[in-house]
RNA sequence: GCCCCCAUCGUCUAGUGGCCUAGGACGCUGCCCUUUCAAGGCGGUAACACGGGUUCGAAUCCCGUUGGGGGUGCCA
């Protein structure tokens, strides 16, 4: 009776336990996946993996009009992105049509069902016709008296019991007059196609649950357990959505975010570890992970505290995956290939790390290195040249002592520092205009490990070119 | 409107009847360190929504109120 997809996902049972679980994560196929779809993907995954399950990929295209396959890509190269891996092929919805019309002529025949037309009028008839809707039939709910206070009620392993009142309910869609099952249909039908034992998803499916279950019920099949997701919300407590938010996965990818740190960000969204250690690596928290612990309240996505589980990934890194992590970032800044010098970015690699809190910070940190002459920043030029009484003292002082010095970190730290005492200034605020002079910014690595890779000659060149371009009125330039 | 769900610092969370004058983290903030800071160290700020029960004892259990959210499509 029951049938399996054309291709279905050959999963071969875990030995040492027959019925290994097994859950899906359903997206639609728009090519595009927010971070509350990536979170719902990520909890699957996790409790998957943590007993030992399947995790399976779905793609719910009841519309075939697209590109499916394109679609999907995307969609399965940021969950591969993120670190969750699926078992099998990724299964389309749309390619079990045939099996989806004949449960619905099954339930027509059964008079669990009944046609009606684009007006919901009933339609006599107890099998599928061209241009006709299919409404599942509530009130048909059997194994229980008809006129008693019944429900459809379910133990959600978040949520505990939860239960609606049939009289609540409308007689429901489950075929569109356009040929196509609805997604109340599909689901059923396809969870118990693909043996799904766990059905985790967001909370805004709650009240579809009974609707589907009551499907599943029609057809005898085994109903999952059911897990709802607290929601992912936005700073006015709305759940996530794609327009007014920016929530695409994919985005934060291209900022610069790493994939382990923000999936370490999303698995503290609804769950927290018993030791209160929030940031570490999956497999400890793939350990810890208990579905039932899961929390029942929305949370917000916090971008600043994603941001700090990013800057600390990225210094828990070790110095080789660092610039491993660092190279396709490397092609996409203001140098151009031929300017770029990867000896310097190695040397300059650890320090950064230390600094920096995204992958793409990394360039404004080092492109003085690579740029002939690298843009300034109009603030910090202000600030610390022409804002600056002691500026051009600072800059004139700098340009003798760094001309005679042993060209080697230390030596030129220990010049900067004397420039400074000559002006009555700590280190702190005299190596200001220098930096400004030398980087264009005020902000950047350690100064002097860097210069000694700028050249001596080129650093001189800077500090000239830092005079005469700073205001000729209080500064005069020098030979 | 109706149905369902939720309720600990601004935010994410720990807490499952005594360990709680409520712990951690982000943020904010003070001080320190320092070769800038978007780094680091040490502090500070700040919460059990409200009202009734139950109990020797409640953030924890029950009821109600209020507030918030989700759903209410031939979307998923």
């Amino acid at each position: 009776m029951r049938q399996t997809f054309t291709s279905p996902p050959e999963m071969p049972d875990n030995p040492a336990s027959p019925k290994a679980p097994r859950v899906r994560f359903a997206p639609s196929p728009t090519g595009y996946l927010h971070v509350g779809g990536a979170r719902t993907a990520l909890f699957n995954w996790l409790f998957a993996r943590s007993v030992g399950g399947h995790m399976l990929l779905r793609i719910e295209d009841t519309d075939t009009e697209r590109n499916r396959q394109e679609l999907t890509n995307t969609i399965v190269d940021l969950l591969e992105w993120l670190g969750i891996d699926i078992d099998g092929e990724p299964v389309f919805q749309s390619d079990n049509r045939e099996r989806h019309r004949q449960v619905v002529n099954q339930l027509l025949r059964e008079g669990r069902a009944f046609l009606c037309d684009a007006d919901n009028q009933r339609v006599p008839g107890n099998s599928l016709k061209d241009g006709l809707a299919v409404r599942f039939q509530v009130s048909s709910t059997q194994d229980m008296p008809a006129t008693a206070d019944r429900h459809v009620a379910f133990e959600d392993v978040v949520r505990g019991v939860v239960s609606f009142a049939l009289s609540d309910m409308e007689d429901f869609v489950i075929w569109r007059s356009n040929g196509t099952p609805t997604f109340l249909l599909a689901n059923a039908v396809d969870d118990t196609d693909m043996g799904i034992t766990h059905a985790i998803r967001g909370e805004d499916l709650l009240p579809s649950a009974p609707k589907v279950q009551l499907i599943m019920d029609a057809l005898g099949s085994q109903r999952p357990v059911y897990a709802h997701l607290p929601l992912l919300v936005n700073e006015k407590r709305q759940k996530l959505s794609k327009r007014r938010d920016d929530v695409s996965l994919g985005n934060w990818r291209d900022k610069g975010y790493l994939p382990q740190a923000m999936a370490n960000y999303l698995a503290t969204l609804g769950w927290g570890p018993p030791d209160d250690i929030e940031i570490r690596p999956m497999e400890e928290i793939l350990e810890l992970f208990r579905l039932e612990d899961v929390l029942k309240s929305p949370a917000f996505f916090d971008t600043k505290k994603l941001e700090h589980f990013n800057a600390t990934h990225l210094r828990m890194l070790s110095a080789e995956d660092f610039l491993e992590q660092l190279e396709p970032w490397l092609e996409r800044t203001a140098w151009t290939p031929e300017q770029f010098r990867p000896e310097v970015m190695e040397a300059l690699a650890p320090l950064v790390q230390e600094k920096v809190r995204t992958l793409a910070d990394v360039g404004r940190f080092v492109d003085w290195l690579m740029l002939d002459d690298p843009p300034r920043d109009e603030a910090s030029w202000q600030k610390h040249i022409v804002n600056n009484p002691v500026a051009g003292a600072i800059l004139s002082d700098a340009i003798e002592a760094f001309a005679e010095v042993e060209w080697v970190a230390e030596a030129v730290h220990q010049a900067a520092l004397e420039v400074g005492e000559r002006q009555g200034l700590k280190l702190g605020k005299a190596q200001a205009p220098i930096r400004v002079a030398l980087t264009g910014r005020a902000v950047g690595p350690p100064l002097f490990q860097s210069m000694v890779l700028l050249s001596r000659d080129e650093v001189l060149r800077r500090l000239r070119l830092a005079i005469l371009d700073s205001a000729p009125a209080n500064l005069s330039p020098i030979s």
